[in-house]
DNA sequence: CACCGTACTGACCGATCGGCCAGTGCTCTG
DNA sequence: CAGAGCACTGGCCGATCGGTCAGTACGGTG
Protein backbone atom coordinates (compact mmCIF):
# COMPACT_ATOMS: atom_id res chain seq x y z
CA UNK A 1 0.00 0.00 0.00
CA UNK A 2 1.47 3.54 -1.29
CA UNK A 3 1.97 6.02 1.23
CA UNK A 4 -0.59 7.77 0.26
CA UNK A 5 -3.38 5.33 0.63
CA UNK A 6 -1.84 4.46 4.21
CA UNK A 7 -2.38 7.95 5.26
CA UNK A 8 -5.57 8.03 4.01
CA UNK A 9 -6.92 4.91 6.09
CA UNK A 10 -5.13 6.19 9.08
CA UNK A 11 -6.66 9.41 8.95
CA UNK A 12 -10.01 7.72 8.29
CA UNK A 13 -9.76 5.56 11.53
CA UNK A 14 -8.84 8.78 13.54
CA UNK A 15 -11.36 10.90 12.34
CA UNK A 16 -14.32 8.43 12.55
CA UNK A 17 -13.09 7.64 16.49
CA UNK A 18 -11.18 10.63 17.83
CA UNK A 19 -12.97 13.33 15.59
CA UNK A 20 -11.54 15.52 12.81
CA UNK A 21 -11.09 18.71 15.10
CA UNK A 22 -9.46 16.11 17.67
CA UNK A 23 -7.33 14.47 15.06
CA UNK A 24 -3.94 16.50 14.39
CA UNK A 25 -1.80 15.89 11.39
CA UNK A 26 1.02 15.33 13.47
CA UNK A 27 -1.01 12.55 14.81
CA UNK A 28 -1.84 10.69 11.52
CA UNK A 29 1.80 11.49 10.22
CA UNK A 30 3.30 9.57 13.73
CA UNK A 31 0.58 6.97 13.46
CA UNK A 32 1.82 6.44 9.68
CA UNK A 33 5.25 6.54 10.33
CA UNK A 34 6.08 9.97 8.70
CA UNK A 35 6.23 13.58 8.93
CA UNK A 36 3.62 16.45 9.45
CA UNK A 37 5.37 17.51 6.18
CA UNK A 38 5.10 14.52 3.92
CA UNK A 39 0.82 14.77 5.28
CA UNK A 40 0.75 18.05 3.73
CA UNK A 41 2.80 16.97 0.55
CA UNK A 42 0.21 14.52 -0.41
CA UNK A 43 -2.91 16.51 0.50
CA UNK A 44 -3.30 20.09 0.04
CA UNK A 45 -4.52 20.27 3.55
CA UNK A 46 -6.63 18.78 6.49
CA UNK A 47 -9.55 19.61 4.71
CA UNK A 48 -9.04 18.09 1.55
CA UNK A 49 -7.57 14.84 3.32
CA UNK A 50 -10.86 14.70 4.84
CA UNK A 51 -12.67 15.69 0.94
CA UNK A 52 -10.99 12.37 -0.53
CA UNK A 53 -11.97 9.94 2.61
CA UNK A 54 -15.23 10.86 2.18
CA UNK A 55 -16.27 11.37 -1.39
CA UNK A 56 -16.14 8.07 -2.67
CA UNK A 57 -18.91 6.99 -0.16
CA UNK A 58 -20.93 9.65 -1.49
CA UNK A 59 -20.33 9.32 -4.91
CA UNK A 60 -21.55 5.70 -4.52
CA UNK A 61 -24.57 7.18 -2.95
CA UNK A 62 -24.88 9.77 -5.19
CA UNK A 63 -25.14 6.93 -7.96
CA UNK A 64 -27.54 4.85 -6.14
CA UNK A 65 -30.29 7.71 -5.32
CA UNK A 66 -29.64 9.13 -9.12
CA UNK A 67 -31.52 7.35 -11.31
CA UNK A 68 -34.09 7.28 -8.79
CA UNK A 69 -34.77 10.90 -9.01
CA UNK A 70 -34.50 10.96 -12.81
CA UNK A 71 -37.25 8.47 -13.10
CA UNK A 72 -39.67 8.60 -9.41
CA UNK A 73 -39.68 5.33 -9.51
CA UNK A 74 -38.77 3.76 -5.95
CA UNK A 75 -39.28 0.66 -4.78
CA UNK A 76 -38.68 0.55 -1.24
CA UNK A 77 -37.55 -2.65 -0.56
CA UNK A 78 -34.63 -2.56 -3.67
CA UNK A 79 -33.65 0.88 -2.37
CA UNK A 80 -32.98 0.07 1.17
CA UNK A 81 -31.55 -3.50 0.29
CA UNK A 82 -28.69 -1.19 -2.02
CA UNK A 83 -28.82 1.48 0.88
CA UNK A 84 -27.99 -1.29 3.80
CA UNK A 85 -24.90 -2.77 1.35
CA UNK A 86 -23.55 1.08 1.05
CA UNK A 87 -23.53 1.30 4.69
CA UNK A 88 -21.53 -1.88 5.14
CA UNK A 89 -19.46 -1.07 2.35
CA UNK A 90 -18.26 1.98 3.75
CA UNK A 91 -18.81 1.71 7.14
CA UNK A 92 -15.89 3.80 8.46
CA UNK A 93 -17.16 6.80 6.64
CA UNK A 94 -20.14 6.38 8.17
CA UNK A 95 -20.12 7.36 11.63
CA UNK A 96 -17.57 10.34 10.48
CA UNK A 97 -20.55 11.64 8.67
CA UNK A 98 -23.48 10.64 11.26
CA UNK A 99 -21.82 12.01 14.41
CA UNK A 100 -19.65 15.24 12.89
CA UNK A 101 -21.67 16.22 9.99
CA UNK A 102 -23.44 19.20 12.27
CA UNK A 103 -20.43 20.40 13.43
CA UNK A 104 -18.56 20.26 10.29
CA UNK A 105 -20.92 21.27 7.64
CA UNK A 106 -18.71 23.96 6.82
CA UNK A 107 -16.89 21.88 5.04
CA UNK A 108 -17.82 21.32 2.07
CA UNK A 109 -17.23 17.84 1.39
CA UNK A 110 -19.72 17.25 4.90
CA UNK A 111 -22.37 19.88 3.63
CA UNK A 112 -21.87 17.93 0.41
CA UNK A 113 -23.44 14.56 2.98
CA UNK A 114 -25.79 16.17 4.57
CA UNK A 115 -27.19 17.34 1.57
CA UNK A 116 -27.45 13.66 -0.11
CA UNK A 117 -28.81 12.72 3.33
CA UNK A 118 -31.71 15.52 2.49
CA UNK A 119 -32.36 13.88 -1.06
CA UNK A 120 -32.60 10.25 0.35
CA UNK A 121 -35.13 11.38 2.90
CA UNK A 122 -37.13 13.25 -0.25
CA UNK A 123 -37.15 10.12 -2.11
CA UNK A 124 -39.32 8.78 0.94
CA UNK A 125 -41.22 12.08 0.94
CA UNK A 126 -44.32 12.35 -1.68
CA UNK A 127 -45.02 8.47 -0.78
CA UNK A 128 -45.89 9.86 3.10
CA UNK A 129 -46.06 13.13 4.39
CA UNK A 130 -47.55 12.54 8.08
CA UNK A 131 -45.69 13.56 11.00
CA UNK A 132 -45.25 9.62 11.70
CA UNK A 133 -43.90 8.66 8.54
CA UNK A 134 -41.16 10.96 8.91
CA UNK A 135 -40.10 9.93 12.18
CA UNK A 136 -40.21 6.68 10.90
CA UNK A 137 -38.19 7.62 8.27
CA UNK A 138 -34.86 10.08 10.70
CA UNK A 139 -35.49 6.62 13.35
CA UNK A 140 -35.10 3.81 10.25
CA UNK A 141 -32.03 5.14 8.49
CA UNK A 142 -30.49 7.58 11.86
CA UNK A 143 -31.07 4.77 13.74
CA UNK A 144 -29.32 1.86 11.47
CA UNK A 145 -26.48 4.38 10.68
CA UNK A 146 -25.92 5.31 14.08
CA UNK A 147 -25.68 1.34 15.14
CA UNK A 148 -23.11 0.76 12.45
CA UNK A 149 -21.38 4.19 13.82
CA UNK A 150 -21.72 2.95 18.00
CA UNK A 151 -22.03 -0.59 18.28
CA UNK A 152 -18.95 -0.99 20.02
CA UNK A 153 -19.58 1.24 22.73
CA UNK A 154 -22.92 0.04 23.57
CA UNK A 155 -21.53 -3.25 23.37
CA UNK A 156 -24.18 -4.58 21.16
CA UNK A 157 -21.49 -6.42 19.10
CA UNK A 158 -19.27 -9.21 20.04
CA UNK A 159 -18.40 -10.95 16.79
CA UNK A 160 -21.51 -10.96 14.49
CA UNK A 161 -21.19 -12.47 11.42
CA UNK A 162 -21.72 -9.48 8.90
CA UNK A 163 -24.31 -11.27 7.11
CA UNK A 164 -26.00 -11.81 9.90
CA UNK A 165 -26.03 -8.24 10.78
CA UNK A 166 -26.81 -7.18 6.89
CA UNK A 167 -30.02 -9.51 7.14
CA UNK A 168 -31.14 -8.11 10.31
CA UNK A 169 -31.01 -4.76 9.55
CA UNK A 170 -32.77 -5.18 6.62
CA UNK A 171 -35.44 -6.76 8.49
CA UNK A 172 -35.44 -4.17 10.82
CA UNK A 173 -35.57 -1.35 8.09
CA UNK A 174 -38.37 -3.33 6.09
CA UNK A 175 -40.54 -3.10 9.50
CA UNK A 176 -40.03 0.38 9.62
CA UNK A 177 -39.98 2.22 6.04
CA UNK A 178 -42.04 -0.56 3.73
CA UNK A 179 -45.72 0.91 4.07
CA UNK A 180 -48.38 -1.83 5.58
CA UNK A 181 -50.50 -1.73 2.48
CA UNK A 182 -47.60 -3.17 0.46
CA UNK A 183 -46.37 -5.40 2.65
CA UNK A 184 -49.54 -7.34 3.26
CA UNK A 185 -50.18 -7.13 -0.84
CA UNK B 1 -31.24 34.27 34.68
CA UNK B 2 -27.69 34.89 36.19
CA UNK B 3 -24.86 35.24 34.12
CA UNK B 4 -23.66 31.63 35.01
CA UNK B 5 -26.91 30.33 33.95
CA UNK B 6 -26.95 32.33 30.19
CA UNK B 7 -23.43 31.06 30.17
CA UNK B 8 -24.41 27.74 30.43
CA UNK B 9 -27.30 27.97 27.71
CA UNK B 10 -24.73 29.44 25.29
CA UNK B 11 -22.58 26.89 25.41
CA UNK B 12 -25.15 24.24 25.68
CA UNK B 13 -26.75 25.18 22.44
CA UNK B 14 -23.29 25.88 20.80
CA UNK B 15 -21.41 22.57 21.73
CA UNK B 16 -24.46 21.19 20.52
CA UNK B 17 -24.57 22.39 17.33
CA UNK B 18 -20.98 23.48 16.53
CA UNK B 19 -19.02 20.62 18.95
CA UNK B 20 -17.55 20.45 21.74
CA UNK B 21 -13.69 21.18 20.41
CA UNK B 22 -15.44 23.44 17.54
CA UNK B 23 -16.69 25.98 20.53
CA UNK B 24 -13.52 28.20 22.08
CA UNK B 25 -14.33 29.72 25.63
CA UNK B 26 -13.97 33.09 23.88
CA UNK B 27 -16.81 32.71 21.65
CA UNK B 28 -18.96 31.29 24.19
CA UNK B 29 -17.83 34.74 26.43
CA UNK B 30 -18.44 36.88 23.30
CA UNK B 31 -21.77 35.49 22.73
CA UNK B 32 -23.43 35.57 26.23
CA UNK B 33 -21.37 39.20 25.99
CA UNK B 34 -18.68 38.68 28.68
CA UNK B 35 -15.06 38.30 28.71
CA UNK B 36 -13.35 34.56 28.46
CA UNK B 37 -11.52 35.27 31.94
CA UNK B 38 -14.98 35.59 33.25
CA UNK B 39 -16.19 32.19 31.61
CA UNK B 40 -13.16 30.95 33.64
CA UNK B 41 -14.28 32.47 36.75
CA UNK B 42 -17.34 30.56 36.67
CA UNK B 43 -16.40 27.43 35.52
CA UNK B 44 -12.99 26.63 36.62
CA UNK B 45 -12.54 24.48 33.29
CA UNK B 46 -14.11 23.95 29.79
CA UNK B 47 -14.46 20.40 30.84
CA UNK B 48 -15.69 21.26 33.80
CA UNK B 49 -18.28 23.60 31.76
CA UNK B 50 -19.14 20.63 29.85
CA UNK B 51 -20.00 18.88 33.34
CA UNK B 52 -22.16 20.92 34.61
CA UNK B 53 -24.53 20.77 31.17
CA UNK B 54 -24.59 17.37 30.37
CA UNK B 55 -24.94 16.21 34.43
CA UNK B 56 -28.63 16.83 35.11
CA UNK B 57 -29.55 14.89 32.12
CA UNK B 58 -27.58 11.92 33.42
CA UNK B 59 -28.81 12.06 36.84
CA UNK B 60 -32.41 11.79 35.48
CA UNK B 61 -31.65 8.80 33.59
CA UNK B 62 -29.61 7.19 36.28
CA UNK B 63 -32.79 8.25 38.62
CA UNK B 64 -34.52 6.57 35.50
CA UNK B 65 -33.16 2.98 35.61
CA UNK B 66 -31.40 2.88 39.21
CA UNK B 67 -34.94 1.16 40.21
CA UNK B 68 -35.21 -1.56 37.55
CA UNK B 69 -31.72 -2.50 37.64
CA UNK B 70 -32.70 -2.99 41.66
CA UNK B 71 -35.99 -5.11 41.02
CA UNK B 72 -34.56 -6.79 37.93
CA UNK B 73 -38.99 -5.82 37.05
CA UNK B 74 -39.05 -4.32 33.74
CA UNK B 75 -42.26 -3.24 31.99
CA UNK B 76 -41.09 -2.21 28.26
CA UNK B 77 -43.54 0.13 27.55
CA UNK B 78 -43.99 1.66 31.19
CA UNK B 79 -40.02 2.42 30.48
CA UNK B 80 -40.02 3.42 26.97
CA UNK B 81 -42.84 6.37 27.85
CA UNK B 82 -40.80 7.50 30.62
CA UNK B 83 -37.40 7.34 28.57
CA UNK B 84 -39.15 9.67 25.45
CA UNK B 85 -39.89 11.87 28.31
CA UNK B 86 -36.94 12.28 29.00
CA UNK B 87 -35.04 12.36 26.16
CA UNK B 88 -37.50 15.05 25.28
CA UNK B 89 -37.08 16.79 27.94
CA UNK B 90 -33.26 17.29 27.43
CA UNK B 91 -33.43 17.42 23.90
CA UNK B 92 -30.33 19.53 23.66
CA UNK B 93 -27.95 17.42 25.55
CA UNK B 94 -28.98 14.51 23.86
CA UNK B 95 -27.64 15.51 20.35
CA UNK B 96 -24.09 16.76 22.33
CA UNK B 97 -24.07 12.91 23.94
CA UNK B 98 -24.89 11.32 20.92
CA UNK B 99 -23.14 13.04 18.45
CA UNK B 100 -19.88 13.53 20.51
CA UNK B 101 -20.15 10.91 23.30
CA UNK B 102 -17.49 8.80 21.34
CA UNK B 103 -15.13 11.49 20.62
CA UNK B 104 -14.84 12.48 24.19
CA UNK B 105 -15.14 9.23 26.15
CA UNK B 106 -11.93 10.37 27.94
CA UNK B 107 -13.74 13.27 29.12
CA UNK B 108 -15.11 12.05 32.86
CA UNK B 109 -19.11 13.16 32.14
CA UNK B 110 -18.84 11.64 28.44
CA UNK B 111 -17.55 8.43 29.64
CA UNK B 112 -20.42 8.37 32.38
CA UNK B 113 -22.83 9.04 29.62
CA UNK B 114 -21.88 6.45 27.24
CA UNK B 115 -21.98 3.71 30.68
CA UNK B 116 -25.56 4.97 31.63
CA UNK B 117 -26.54 4.18 27.70
CA UNK B 118 -24.61 0.79 28.11
CA UNK B 119 -26.66 -0.23 30.96
CA UNK B 120 -29.79 1.18 29.87
CA UNK B 121 -28.89 -1.72 26.81
CA UNK B 122 -28.20 -4.08 29.34
CA UNK B 123 -31.95 -3.64 30.71
CA UNK B 124 -33.34 -4.93 27.55
CA UNK B 125 -30.14 -7.37 27.08
CA UNK B 126 -31.19 -10.77 29.14
CA UNK B 127 -34.84 -10.53 27.62
CA UNK B 128 -33.39 -11.59 24.08
CA UNK B 129 -30.05 -11.95 23.12
CA UNK B 130 -30.96 -12.98 19.61
CA UNK B 131 -28.21 -10.40 16.98
CA UNK B 132 -31.45 -8.92 15.35
CA UNK B 133 -32.92 -8.31 19.22
CA UNK B 134 -29.82 -6.33 19.98
CA UNK B 135 -29.83 -4.49 16.91
CA UNK B 136 -33.47 -3.51 17.18
CA UNK B 137 -32.43 -2.27 20.43
CA UNK B 138 -29.79 -0.39 18.72
CA UNK B 139 -31.75 0.86 15.95
CA UNK B 140 -34.86 2.42 18.24
CA UNK B 141 -33.07 3.75 20.64
CA UNK B 142 -30.01 5.28 18.36
CA UNK B 143 -32.44 6.09 15.87
CA UNK B 144 -35.04 8.13 18.16
CA UNK B 145 -31.88 9.87 19.77
CA UNK B 146 -30.58 10.94 16.26
CA UNK B 147 -33.40 11.60 14.97
CA UNK B 148 -34.09 13.99 17.82
CA UNK B 149 -30.73 15.84 17.36
CA UNK B 150 -30.44 15.99 13.78
CA UNK B 151 -34.13 16.94 12.63
CA UNK B 152 -33.51 19.79 11.00
CA UNK B 153 -30.51 19.38 9.22
CA UNK B 154 -31.90 16.26 6.92
CA UNK B 155 -35.39 18.72 7.20
CA UNK B 156 -37.54 16.39 8.79
CA UNK B 157 -39.27 18.61 10.53
CA UNK B 158 -41.51 21.68 10.05
CA UNK B 159 -43.34 23.46 13.34
CA UNK B 160 -44.51 19.21 14.38
CA UNK B 161 -45.89 19.92 17.40
CA UNK B 162 -43.79 17.82 20.53
CA UNK B 163 -46.97 16.23 21.63
CA UNK B 164 -47.05 14.96 18.11
CA UNK B 165 -43.90 13.85 17.98
CA UNK B 166 -43.88 12.31 21.11
CA UNK B 167 -46.63 10.29 20.48
CA UNK B 168 -45.31 9.24 17.50
CA UNK B 169 -41.88 8.32 18.90
CA UNK B 170 -43.54 6.13 21.60
CA UNK B 171 -45.66 4.08 18.41
CA UNK B 172 -42.46 3.60 16.49
CA UNK B 173 -40.55 2.58 19.48
CA UNK B 174 -43.23 0.23 20.69
CA UNK B 175 -43.22 -1.45 17.43
CA UNK B 176 -39.37 -1.77 17.62
CA UNK B 177 -38.84 -2.94 21.14
CA UNK B 178 -41.75 -4.38 23.06
CA UNK B 179 -41.78 -7.83 21.82
CA UNK B 180 -44.17 -9.62 19.53
CA UNK B 181 -45.65 -11.72 22.03
CA UNK B 182 -46.52 -9.39 24.51
CA UNK B 183 -47.69 -7.41 22.42
CA UNK B 184 -50.55 -9.55 21.55
CA UNK B 185 -51.31 -11.51 24.28
C1' DC C 1 -14.09 55.10 57.63
C1' DA C 2 -11.55 50.55 56.84
C1' DC C 3 -12.29 46.09 55.40
C1' DC C 4 -13.84 42.03 52.92
C1' DG C 5 -15.81 38.87 49.61
C1' DT C 6 -17.85 38.63 45.06
C1' DA C 7 -17.78 39.54 40.19
C1' DC C 8 -15.13 40.53 36.63
C1' DT C 9 -11.28 42.09 33.44
C1' DG C 10 -6.90 42.67 30.41
C1' DA C 11 -2.66 40.99 29.78
C1' DC C 12 -0.03 37.31 29.49
C1' DC C 13 1.62 32.24 29.29
C1' DG C 14 3.10 27.80 27.11
C1' DA C 15 1.34 24.56 24.00
C1' DT C 16 -0.45 23.20 19.83
C1' DC C 17 -2.66 23.94 15.75
C1' DG C 18 -2.61 24.01 10.24
C1' DG C 19 0.27 25.43 6.87
C1' DC C 20 4.57 27.14 4.31
C1' DC C 21 9.14 26.86 2.47
C1' DA C 22 13.94 26.06 1.42
C1' DG C 23 16.54 22.36 1.03
C1' DT C 24 17.94 17.30 0.44
C1' DG C 25 18.32 12.83 -1.22
C1' DC C 26 17.06 9.60 -4.80
C1' DT C 27 15.73 7.87 -9.32
C1' DC C 28 15.11 8.11 -13.86
C1' DT C 29 16.35 10.04 -18.40
C1' DG C 30 18.80 12.23 -22.21
C1' DC D 1 27.61 12.82 -16.16
C1' DA D 2 24.20 16.69 -15.94
C1' DG D 3 19.91 17.73 -14.72
C1' DA D 4 14.94 17.35 -14.13
C1' DG D 5 11.42 15.84 -11.09
C1' DC D 6 9.37 13.25 -7.33
C1' DA D 7 9.15 12.17 -2.32
C1' DC D 8 10.12 13.84 1.75
C1' DT D 9 11.97 16.61 5.81
C1' DG D 10 13.16 20.13 9.68
C1' DG D 11 12.32 24.38 10.94
C1' DC D 12 9.67 28.11 11.10
C1' DC D 13 5.28 31.10 10.94
C1' DG D 14 1.03 33.43 12.73
C1' DA D 15 -3.08 32.22 14.96
C1' DT D 16 -5.64 30.29 18.44
C1' DC D 17 -6.28 27.38 22.12
C1' DG D 18 -7.26 26.65 27.49
C1' DG D 19 -5.76 28.50 31.50
C1' DT D 20 -3.38 31.79 35.11
C1' DC D 21 -2.84 35.93 37.57
C1' DA D 22 -2.62 40.51 39.42
C1' DG D 23 -5.54 44.00 39.76
C1' DT D 24 -10.10 46.65 39.96
C1' DA D 25 -14.90 48.11 40.79
C1' DC D 26 -18.38 47.64 44.11
C1' DG D 27 -22.01 46.59 47.49
C1' DG D 28 -22.42 45.26 52.06
C1' DT D 29 -20.68 45.14 57.15
C1' DG D 30 -18.14 46.35 61.39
Amino acid sequence: MSLHDQLRAVALAEFATAGYAATSLQRIAVLAGTSKASVLYHFASKEQLLAEIVSPALDDLEQLILPIEGTGGLRRADFVERFVDLLLLHSQVVPLVINQGATLDDVPVMHRATELMRRVAELFRPASGSTIEKLRFGVAFGGVAYTLAAADRLGLNGEIPIDEVRSALLEILHDLLVPADTRTA
